[in-house]
DNA sequence: TCGATTTGACCCAG
DNA sequence: CTGGGTCAAATCGA
């Protein structure tokens, strides 16, 4: 056990140093005039990639897990993303009985939280953007008093990776050309992640047609400039989100909006969130700890993602998704390399650090 | 043929 | 009891 913590913290810094590597990559972008919007993307995805992986082995690899956590004593979850103690699942029917309740309580208590994605009128027919992931849709339902159906995707790697990611998607009553989308539990799917694209299937996805929610992390340049063409900031309800300084972490700066509405579930979550609030605290404010709630799932889809606070409370957090690189609020990013520099032989690993 | 979508049935929390 | 969420058989389509 001892073994396997540090074995995650291995794993933690390996993923830390990637993501400032990264980061290093893309300045050099930045300054090179040739460097393609796209390839700038990818480089972006990367990054938010590697911190989304070192954040979840923060969150999973705890040595000390919170009892309360463990519904019906199990350890792990269904939505548990890295069964890292190799625990396999049983066989057993009334095993099975019983895992289907801790699912259905564990769901519960999976982070939640929505975007309100906007496409432009020639895209309507295709809903939704790409969000990174890939999707299947296993549900659509008529929603009382909503004028348009709810439909609802799982992660397409459920079975296969474990991964318990889904996603409700709405349809405005008021304004038919926005989807609200609500995301459920994050992926802990290898496939979600940018930097192990899938080449096959990223060609397969872009040739979906209608309705395609198979998205694949890495699109064709084609692909992402129709997004980037056919979808646009909905900056709508933005106003009254403050924006607070950028603050920095690792060698990433992050610019923050605070939303007054937010999205997760309790204890577990909360935990979740604990980490991050108390890994970013040096770079944080400490006069508005609301901000240090920084949810990075999702992060691997540029296009809809930017950076989600989370207050503690309150349960439906509003985003608004973007897919302009121009306009998008993930382009004020202060990456000042300068101003945070990390060194790569910093000891992560020092006993404590991470305690 | 196989993976994705559709859709009616079922489950269950409130 | 009702409505939201999920299941799974039927169907679609590449």
């Amino acid at each position: 056990m001892e073994n396997m913590w540090k074995w995650e913290q291995r794993t933690l810094v390996s993923e830390l140093i990637q993501g400032m590597q990264l980061a290093k990559q893309l300045r050099l972008h930045l300054g090179a005039p040739s460097s393609s919007v796209e390839s700038r993307d990818l480089i972006l995805q990367k990054i938010l990639s590697s911190y989304e992986k070192a954040l979840l082995i923060l969150k999973l690899s705890r040595p000390t897990e919170q009892p309360q956590q463990n519904v019906g004593g199990k350890t792990c979850v269904p939505e548990s993303p890295l069964t890292i103690n190799g625990s396999p699942r049983s066989d057993d029917l009334e095993k099975d009985n019983q895992d289907i309740r801790d699912v259905s309580k564990k769901r519960k208590m999976m982070p939640r939280w929505t975007d309100q994605v906007r496409v432009s009128s020639e895209n309507l027919l295709e809903g939704p953007h790409d969000d990174g992931y890939s999707w299947r849709k296993y549900g659509q339902k008529d929603i009382l008093g909503a004028k348009y159906p709810r439909s609802y995707y799982r992660c397409t790697y459920r079975n296969t990776q474990n991964c318990w990611a889904t996603k409700q998607v709405q349809r405005s009553d008021e304004d038919p050309i926005l989807f609200e989308v609500t995301y459920r539990g994050t992926h802990t799917c290898a496939n979600g992640n940018p930097a192990v694209p899938s080449p096959e299937k990223q060609h397969k996805s872009n040739t979906n047609g209608l309705n395609n929610t198979n998205y694949q992390p890495l699109q064709s340049q084609d692909t992402l400039s129709e997004f980037r063409a056919g979808l646009r900031v909905n900056t709508e309800g933005l106003d009254n989100k403050e924006m607070a300084p950028p603050f920095s972490f690792a060698s990433t700066s992050f610019g923050c909006i605070k939303s007054e509405n937010h999205s997760f579930s309790p204890s577990g979550v909360l935990d979740y969130y604990n980490i991050l609030g108390s890994f970013s605290s040096p770079f944080m404010s400490p006069d508005t700890p609301e901000l240090n709630y920084f949810s990075v799932s999702q992060m691997n889809n540029f296009q809809g993602v930017f950076n989600r606070l989370h207050s503690k409370s309150d349960l439906t957090e509003l985003v608004s998704a973007n897919t302009s690189a121009t306009n998008s609020p993930i382009m004020d990013l202060d990456f000042s390399l300068d101003q945070v520099e990390l060194d790569p032989n910093f000891p992560f690993d020092t006993p404590g650090f991470f305690s």
